[in-house]
DNA sequence: AACGCGGGGAG
DNA sequence: CTCCCAGCGTT
């Protein structure tokens, strides 16, 4: 069998099989270029079903290019909160504003001109020009690559950006004559319905009749890929600061820095201590904070006593954080604009990384039923 | 090329 | 637990 055969036939059937199985998304009811990229922005490392609500949430709040333009970027970072990724909705935020001024409000649709937008990578690109615009440019993501791995047995490690580049090129190639919108979702669409990743779903399967690697019987094996390393366990005390006087009922929080990890959320003041053998040690906890926040300028009293506790954890990372309760000092004065007392009515109008809205949430709920 | 960056669902 | 998801930016 010619390779152009298998190639011919790949595309044919997916597009047949797409105009039936497509799910109806809520980026799909149109084709507006700013839904588009929204929903694509949002769908970068995170699954569908995560992304709807958000997606929904977000374009009600801003219905167009120029409404994100100009909105507060607290706004645009509360709208994204939970969704992960932070930088993510910053990048977007800034790209809108150059949208909107460069572009006169209108996603550009030349090749250059979008993928030099912030947070618009190669996939990006080219799934916003062919979704939006219907432009045969290919847009491989982890679906297509397993997608393609499996059904032309590639074994190269798709890890690589290199084989990245390989995978753009033959996606490229199966792109009917005037399909490449609906082409290219049905090739994400197989992948995250039909061709997953841990028990592929093969005899219902519309190209599993030409899959190499089905033939092989090596479809669980495909596709190739490296693996990362392990997350390191790193230990913290958190300071749950109760507010006295005119602040009373509320806690100190303060606002992490404008980048990094967790750029510009809010968070418990909270120091990171040597490993887990000093996380058994709250009196040196207790110590560790109260000299930190008076470095910032917060003069605090702690306790020993462990009131909280929470795990975060993240790619590389995760958080071993235990919650020790602390009293500000009578001259407490902190006009460092980073540290806020919020309160439950407060609560919803800052950003919170999930474990600490989850230490908040308890504490609040606790302070009330007593 | 390697790493940092979140959160959640599936197995 | 592990894997991995409609990836991108930085170094």
């Amino acid at each position: 069998m010619e390779s152009s055969d298998s190639k011919r036939f790949f595309s044919m059937e997916l597009l047949g099989w797409y105009r039936k199985a497509r799910r109806d998304l809520p980026w799909r009811r149109s084709r507006d270029p700013y839904h588009i990229w929204v929903s694509e922005i949002m769908l970068q490392q995170t699954r569908v079903d995560t992304v709807i609500p958000y997606f929904n949430r977000f374009v009600d709040r801003f219905p167009s290019i120029e409404r994100l333009a100009e909105a507060p970027e607290e706004d645009v970072l509360k709208h994204w909160e939970g969704l992960g990724y932070y930088s993510r909705a910053r990048n977007l935020q800034a790209a809108a504003r150059e949208v909107a001024e460069q572009y006169g409000g209108v996603v550009p649709s030349g090749k250059k001109e979008v993928s030099g937008l912030k947070g618009v990578g190669p996939y990006t690109a080219g799934a916003i020009l062919s979704i939006a615009y219907n432009q045969p440019e290919p847009a491989v993501d982890g679906n297509v690559m397993r997608v393609l791995s499996r059904y032309f047995c590639l074994e190269d490690d798709i890890a690589r950006p290199s084989t990245r580049i390989g995978m753009e090129g033959l996606a490229q190639e199966l792109i009917p004559e005037g399909e490449a919108a609906d082409f290219n979702q049905a090739l994400m669409e197989l992948g995250a319905l039909i061709c997953t990743p841990k028990s592929p779903s093969c005899t219902e399967c519309p190209v599993t009749d030409m899959c190499l690697a089905r033939l092989q019987g090596r479809e669980r094996e495909l596709p190739v890929k490296t693996k990362a390393k392990k997350a390191k366990p790193v230990y913290r005390f958190a300071a749950l600061v109760e507010g006295t006087g005119p602040h009373a009922g509320k806690v100190l929080v303060r606002q992490r820095s404008e980048t990094g990890l967790l750029a510009r959320m809010w968070e418990l003041p909270h120091i990171e201590v040597s490993d887990a053998d000093a996380w058994e040690d709250s009196s040196m906890g207790k110590q560790r904070l109260e000299t930190a926040l008076a470095d910032d300028g917060v003069r605090i009293q702690a306790k020993e006593q462990i009131i909280g506790e929470a795990q975060h954890i993240f790619t590389h990372l995760i958080w071993n954080i235990r919650v020790l309760p602390a009293v500000a000092a009578e001259e407490y004065v902190a006009d460092r604009t980073a540290y806020e007392w919020v309160g439950p009515e407060q609560f919803e109008n800052y950003a919170w990384p999930n474990v600490f809205r989850k230490l908040l949430t308890e504490y609040f709920i606790r302070a009330m039923n007593s």
